[in-house]
DNA sequence: CGAGCATTTGAAAGCTGTCAATTCCGGTGG
DNA sequence: CCACCGGAATTGACAGCTTTCAAATGCTCG
């Protein structure tokens, strides 16, 4: 396989931030909002390559994401890693079925990121007060297994440039609501490396297939800048399709 | 790729069955089930090889299995297909985001399976009444999340053996409770071909490598009976982590 | 301006897929 | 009880996609 592990490790002390609506209180009414805020334990920044929880160690936090990017990943005895996906503004963070259970994943910022923190120990409480949030937290949850489904079949039955293409795809359309004024070009901060790890590829087959998309003219990746050229044939390349990625859970 | 689709498709009609404290009612203390129990709209028995829902189609239950054995896949537009899980006494099956949009996998009974019927309309209603099963549903799908990651890692960052020798220890760990007096034989009723799906590898390779897993001594197959031979070395082999797969959320 | 990471490329090996054909096995009908 | 049928399991030969190994070039940050 492939891939060794990161190093970095610089956490950053809490900020406040003001109030968002995102996330797990996205579809709540303003004045939900305000009461919800009590359970929370407050907000922070990270810089990029910030290690936020590590793969084996229990964590007892929840977040959701403001703005940044984060990556999700494993880390295999030989040394190689696979990214299980990237959380964006609004996405849900560090599910687990047990707080008393450690972590089977880890998660690291790619970009500085802004998340709100949730002390695990107040979610039944929540649960209690506030079932609109339970389900709302059902929901996403529900979204992001369907988004881990998409990410099985692209990894387990298509080959390089399929993969490649459905993971632009993916990304470009979570990162559009965001940058609304954006066009065809996004940033991207991944690395060659880390697209790899994503889609089961080697950073060099990466490369050469990024290059075979390149000169096709569907997508053009560099100075973590990406720009979709050929939107159509890039769907019908990935087999593509966009329900499956949307965040827009609605009751 | 590879692989065609099934066509059976025979459904039966619904029987009631006795209550059980399984899925989502596990952990409630009797009176809860009792009262739990208004929401549901009914048990039924299907016949193997049943299709219980498609992709592409809109499907107002939830279900929760009592025995048997399903399969959740997705279907690409080329014929191949992808296997996503396994859902076996005790699962969740059939969450998705929003009940109005369709389904983005099918599910189908590998053997005559019991299970559980929800109305999907219903589930607001008992988050609002019962908070602590929306916690319990909560951490089911957190879990299936977890498997869905194992899943990626095996299919991306493992060979045609490791990825074997992992789907069986982690069958034969969520078989096992099911049929604690079972020694190391249990019954599988995959195909070959099931398994190809699953892994991400073909039919004929997945033959080729049972062979080398069977005159390695590790594992047996044959005649829909799995028998692990060298668990150790299996475990070893796949980087099995028997959390990863345990149903047992405790909240 | 230098060091280190990230990107590129070439050549060759290897794992997995494809194609085809045969054997095995459970279930059906005579 | 036995022949037959179709799906499942096996096997061989060969092609092809990906990985490995190595080395060169390009960038970015301190």
């Amino acid at each position: 396989m492939n891939t060794r592990a990161k190093k970095t490790n610089h956490q950053t002390p809490c900020t406040l931030c003001p109030v968002r609506q995102l996330g797990i209180f996205q579809r709540l009414p303003e004045a939900e909002v305000i009461k919800v805020q009590q359970y929370r334990s407050g907000q922070c920044v990270l810089p990029a390559k910030t290690l936020i929880y590590r793969q084996g160690e229990v964590h007892n936090h929840l977040y959701t994401m403001f703005t940044g990017w984060v990556m999700l990943y494993k880390t295999l005895s030989n040394g190689s890693r696979q990214i299980l996906r990237y959380v964006l503004a609004g996405d849900f963070l560090s599910f687990q079925p047990d707080a008393r259970v450690p972590m089977t994943h880890s998660a690291q910022t790619l970009t500085e990121t802004t998340l709100c923190v949730f002390p695990r120990q107040n979610l039944m409480q929540l649960f209690n007060e506030h079932p609109e949030v339970a389900a709302q937290i059902t929901l996403i949850t529900a979204r992001d297994i369907t988004l881990s489904y998409e990410y099985l079949v692209n990894i387990g039955r298509k080959n390089a440039r399929e993969r490649l293409a459905f993971l632009f795809l993916e990304i470009y359309h979570r990162v559009l609501p965001q940058f609304p004024e954006t066009g065809t070009t996004i940033m991207f901060p991944l690395t060659q490396e880390d697209i790899a790890d994503t889609v089961g590829l080697t950073l060099v087959h990466v490369n050469r297939t990024l290059r075979s998309l390149r000169e096709e003219g569907l997508v053009q990746l560099s100075h973590h800048k990406l720009t979709i050229l050929d939107y159509p044939r890039l769907v019908s390349l990935a087999g593509f399709n966009v329900q499956s990625v949307l965040n827009q859970p609605l009751l």
